[in-house]
Order: C-alpha cells, then sequence, then structure tokens
DNA sequence: GTACCTGCAAACGTTTTGCTGAATC
DNA sequence: GATTCAGCAAAACGTTTGCAGGTAC
C-alpha cells in the first residue's frame, strides 16, 4: 500500500508544510478520526495549524479518492483510507469503536435488490451497531 | 395501524394545539422529510408554529419510539414512522427519493456477523445509493 | 510568476437551549 | 395548581468560505 504521502504527488497535490504534517498523522492513524480529533493530533506535532486547514485538506483528499468519508450516527464525520479493500462497519456503541468486516454474500445480496428494483448501486452503507455480549 | 394522535396518548404527551398540527402532517406524510420540510408544511395549516417546536416535538416522538429518525448522507436527519415493519432503504441519488425494501437474508447475514464477533445487535443501517439502470 | 495554499474570522445549516409566559391535565 | 409546553432569540455544533498575505512549483 503506497503512502498517503505519494499518492498525494500522484494527485498533484501541493506538499506544503501543513499538509506534510496532516498526511503523516493520517499515515499512523490506524483508527477513524474525525476532523478535530486529526486537528488535535496534528496540534501536538506543529501547534500552528488552523482547523480550516484541515478541513480542507480532508475535503481534497477525498475529492481525490485517496480517503472515504463516513458520518457514522449523528456525529462528526469520520476517515479513513480509501485503498483498502472493501468493508463495512460494526460500531460498538458502548465505546465508539470501529471494526471493520466484510461479507461478499451481503454484498452479492445488495446488488440483486438494486437490481431487481431497477439501478445500479453507486455506493452503500452498512454500518452495525453493537455491543458486547458477555458482560 | 394506529395513528400517531392515539400513540401519543398512550405515552402520556399532552394533545396542545402546535402538536396536533404536527402530528396531522406526519399522518399525511408518506415520504421521509427532514425538520425543515416538515415545519414548512406546518407553517400552511398553521402559521405560528415555531421551528423549534417542530424539533422539539420529533425529539420527543423519537424517544418515545414512535418515530424513527434517518441520516441520509450528510443532509438533515429525516424521520418515518417507526411502527412499520423493519426495512432499509435505497436512496435515488438522482432525484433524492427514498424507496424501502426488506431482505431477511441480508438481516440474518448481519446477526451472524455480529455474534461472530462477539456483540449483539442494537440497531443496524443499510442505505444503497443508487442510480436508475436506463437513462 | 502564477497558481495554489494558509490562517483568521466570519458565516453557514442544522439542532439545541434558556427564558418567560401560557396552556394542558 | 403543578407540570409541561410554546415562541423567541441566542447559542451550540460541525463545517465551509472570503479575504489578504504567503509559498510551492
Amino acid at each position: 500500500m503506497k503512502n498517503i504521502t505519494a499518492l498525494c504527488k500522484d494527485h498533484k497535490l501541493r506538499l506544503t508544510a501543513p499538509r506534510r504534517v496532516i498526511l503523516k498523522v493520517l499515515e499512523q492513524s490506524a483508527d477513524h478520526p474525525d476532523a478535530v480529533e486529526l486537528h488535535r493530533r496534528v496540534q501536538m506535532i506543529e501547534a500552528g495549524i488552523s482547523l480550516a486547514t484541515v478541513y480542507r485538506t480532508l475535503k481534497l483528499l477525498e475529492e481525490k479518492g485517496i480517503l472515504e468519508k463516513h458520518s457514522f450516527g449523528d456525529g462528526p464525520a469520520r476517515f479513513e483510507r480509501a485503498d483498502q479493500e472493501h468493508h463495512d462497519h460494526l460500531i460498538n456503541v458502548e465505546t465508539g469503536d470501529v471494526i471493520e468486516f466484510r461479507s461478499d454474500a451481503i454484498e452479492q445480496l445488495q446488488e440483486e435488490i438494486a437490481r431487481k428494483h431497477g439501478f445500479a448501486i453507486v455506493s452503500h452503507r452498512l454500518e452495525i451497531y453493537v455491543r458486547p455480549l458477555r458482560k
């Protein structure tokens, strides 16, 4: 998997100092942070970077198809790298943790449903909000 | 299917004039309106009703389990009656129209996935964003 | 040198809330 | 008569944007 900075070069995005920091943080984030959380992490490396720049960069990366944006529940949008194998999400409602999963069977059923209604799938979103089984 | 006003009586909600109007509009709405659209419809019947009241009533009805709240994509939350058979949504990205569907097979697969990860499902959300097949 | 980027502050759209008076039960 | 509700305006929240200066290519 290419690093994000390389992907940005591919897309001819200018590698400014703030962007380098943001990309580095994204690189190191295995979770699904939102813009404010990302900004917090960025601030720890370089204090002057504004939240507006974080938002602008995230939007840009999403438009370029480098990041995927998710809106779980009501809260702020959360981001993850787009160049992963497609997957859906289990969200632990007690902790906010996100677990990725993949089900070809479900994917295929969705295809069938869309086709049966006369549509082609543009995208989809499956989120299962869960609670640990044994307390 | 009971009318919404009856459900509110069951939950001991006070039937004020603004609420009667909001409930009536909900009763007559077969689509999935958001708060502002609902307010617009309410205004056509009774001009003095405030948006805050619409929001407060929607929140109350959701808490009582009378309405379900959905956040499709980015936009405002949209509402529908909760006392329908469970279903998911196809969203036509060209028109914003929402089509309901139901797949027991998908439901069951979700159960299995959650269980396999050691979780019980609290709720879930499946939205398929689609485009008409034949132009 | 040009196009793009930044920080700041202000504005945005959606939703909630404090207040004070009024209506329901 | 107690409790809940209404409208209004202000605030909260996440996000976007206009501007004026600065930087990458």
